[in-house]
DNA sequence: ATGCTTATTGCAACGTGTTGCGATAGACTT
DNA sequence: AAGTCTATCGCAACACGTTGCAATAAGCAT
């Protein structure tokens, strides 16, 4: 049996946005596009790398980086960086969505776009600027971690 | 002449600090005080580590690297990444603040305490986070090129 | 099907930062 | 002043990403 990409519409859509750019579909772009959808939550690019060899073992580093940023180009997905500066890359078809982790316990939780409006609204308001959700990636201390610190 | 270092204060302190824990004082740890003092803006590590060989070109990455983060341990250093994940390095002696990168123009603008409290507030109040202000690094679009886009 | 154009790939080298380990050299004791 | 203990240093190797270049192969035209 013919493996099935799980990403029809994706694949579809990725198609027709490279002819139109007379760029061209690759095997390793649609291992790379699902790889990047079966690890739907956050992956580092390191993670993604190791992820496409298993399914490509000539695969490099250099084409899963450069695939990641044509898809950032395309819209199709999005990196940000970690508290560390990892990168770490999500499909776009998540919603947007910002970071926070904790420097106590070490937990990461989402942000979503509701949460984090009076956020933005708090930052177009200081400051002029109108800041991206997909960038933001918070460190500081959850409540749980507040709490024990006063304990 | 003797070559006074510029941060008499600083130094005192830090030898104090490190004996108490029972670390030692060494010209390396001076000279990159000295450098993190004289690009009192932020640097980044490549070029603090570039500044440092120009005084003393036995210095290797390493050891710079390290001292930063005693540095940081120390509560005497920050660093923060750019929306690049490159690491910046400031001294703590300036006061605490965040970043906001324009993915328009590229400029860069610093956001001190007083105009990020609102933006603080606006974060504990729908996470229950308590962000740290040193680690905030946003990246968005500035008033200017936002009117620009609108034009 | 064959050939042509040029986007994509793999390779190799680089840049930034980190880590393990043996050698060096601070700081303290005698 | 000499000796001891161990923090720090330099080195070499590694990890994550990026970039230039020559070889390959995708997509189109014939």
């Amino acid at each position: 049996m013919a493996k099935v990409t799980a990403n029809q519409g994706l694949t579809e859509r990725l198609q027709a946005a490279l002819k139109e750019r007379g760029q061209r579909w690759t095997d390793q772009r649609q291992i790379i596009v699902d790889v990047l959808a079966a690890s739907d939550g956050h992956a580092t690019g390191a993670e993604l790398v190791e992820r496409v060899r298993q399914d490509d073992p000539s695969a490099t580093p250099s084409t899963v980086y450069r695939t990641l940023d044509l898809l950032e180009e395309l819209g199709l997905a999005r990196h940000h960086h970690g508290p560390d500066g990892r990168e770490t890359y999500h499909l776009e078809e998540t919603t947007e969505h910002g970071h926070l982790h904790c420097r106590g316990c070490g937990a990461e939780q989402e942000l979503d776009a509701a949460a984090a409006a009076p956020i933005l609204r708090a930052i177009t308001g200081a400051t002029g600027f109108s800041a991206d959700l997909d960038h933001l990636s918070l460190q500081g201390l959850c409540a749980a971690c507040r709490a024990d610190q006063k304990g």
